[in-house]
DNA sequence: CCGGGAATTACACGATCGGATAATTGCCTA
DNA sequence: TAGGCAATTATCCGATCGTGTAATTCCCGG
């Protein structure tokens, strides 16, 4: 549907891309590396912002600016692409929460309320996100492997949300750890998902508030209610 | 001339359905709304299994047990089938917290521990409704009809919580009932989220468990861990 | 500065998609 | 019980999908 990608034949390019005579299209080698991470970002593009409908060879080559036989040459087929876009998806979810506990002090409680909150704005609270992980649901729950790495990636963040809970000095019971972080973690789902699907319902910082006010009421415990940082935590590297 | 004398109609049928001479499929009439029906619920069957991309007229139709022109006969396109799919499924959904709340006493906080327990287990719970609602989010994000749609229904079900919140005799300050249902609202979706994907992961009843003790835990007030009614609630005309 | 080979593009093909239209048939009614 | 018409099916069509395969071009090592 989209009039944007090129038609089979060279019947008529657009004009505005390659003017007069049929010539064949510049192009410069780059490395296999940068290749490969142009194709993954342009289907979690794609993906995120259409589906995986929108996510055809074609429509992945313009956007990494190739021709759609390098998916073939780099990744054996478009499924393998989108297997591996995935498993960058997941990696790079899984980080953000790290690299938030970076800048910050000490105090059990501090990080905690650092690690809810990195949780629940930007990039991580994003239309494009959920978008990109609804896109994938389907490939997680049929594909053996995705499913594997789904649970891996996942399993990683509530034990690292149980380690934190656990530094907190509390009395805990047993078993008890385990049920508490999987209630906070379904908090930042949920407050995930309703503040990324419907901005606008929320008012600034309301997410990250009621989050930490949740999550303090299932542990029993008072989160430092502190208001963005504004800036502090962005880091080279991220978007 | 590509070899191709049979484009779309089956060559060769795999010999299992129609058998020899090419006769007519006989059929029988039925009325619009039994149509509509069954055609609404092959998409949401497809989609809930394999997305949105799994959702093609033919496979509809076939699902169905019709064929696929009549998806243009009773919708004017596959477009407005789909619309119609999801209006029905949002609707399904939000009933269901009603229906959980016909069957149980007059206590306040009995009633918003049924709420909450209907909305932990199947039908609701279900890894096939998570699929369903992830096939959606990128037509519900793009199309501002099925968005406004989603708004009311996202909304009418949290007030419905945050009346049940309300009902309970607890001395509430301004504005706190709907930090409250927020934040109970996301417990149930970061709940339903993880039981539905990660089934297994989740002894029996212990979604439910959490979720009573953390809505508790977030109102300051103690649900009864009740388990499973086992059957009590089952009604005519559910599946 | 110039060959050689890998990187990249170009092109073709079969399958299938959603949609349009014509043909047929089941069923209500008079 | 026969006629008529809406319901349903059958068939075709252009577009686009993913994927092979051949042709071309960039770039590095000598």
């Amino acid at each position: 549907m989209t009039s944007s990608d090129r038609p089979d034949k060279k019947a008529v390019p657009p004009g505005d891309m390659r003017q007069s005579g049929s010539e064949r299209r510049p192009y410069i080698r780059d490395t296999e590396e940068n290749r490969r991470e142009s194709l993954v970002a342009a289907v979690q593009a794609l993906v995120a912002e259409g589906g995986r409908q929108a996510a055809t060879v074609r429509a992945i080559a313009a956007r990494a600016g190739v021709t759609p036989g390098l998916i073939r040459h780099y990744f054996g087929s478009k499924e393998d692409l989108l297997r591996a876009a995935y498993v960058a998806l997941m990696d790079g979810m899984t980080n953000k929460g790290e690299e938030a506990l970076d800048s910050v002090g000490a105090g059990p409680a501090e990080r905690l309320a650092a690690f809810v909150a990195a949780a629940l704005r930007p990039p991580v609270l994003d239309p494009k996100a959920v978008g990109l992980w609804a896109g994938y649901l389907h490939q997680v729950q049929s594909d053996p492997g995705l499913l594997a790495q789904h649970e891996s990636s996942y399993l990683h963040y509530r034990d690292r949300l149980q380690q934190l809970i656990a530094d907190l000095d509390r009395p805990v019971a047993d078993g008890q750890l385990r049920q508490e972080a999987i209630a906070c973690n379904a908090v930042l789902d949920g407050l995930w998902l309703e503040g990324s699907v419907l901005p606008g319902h929320f008012a600034e910082n309301e997410v990250i508030q009621i989050g930490l006010r949740s999550v303090g009421a299932i542990l029993g415990i008072t989160l430092a209610a502190f208001t963005a940082p504004a800036g502090r935590q962005h880091r080279p590297g991220e978007k």
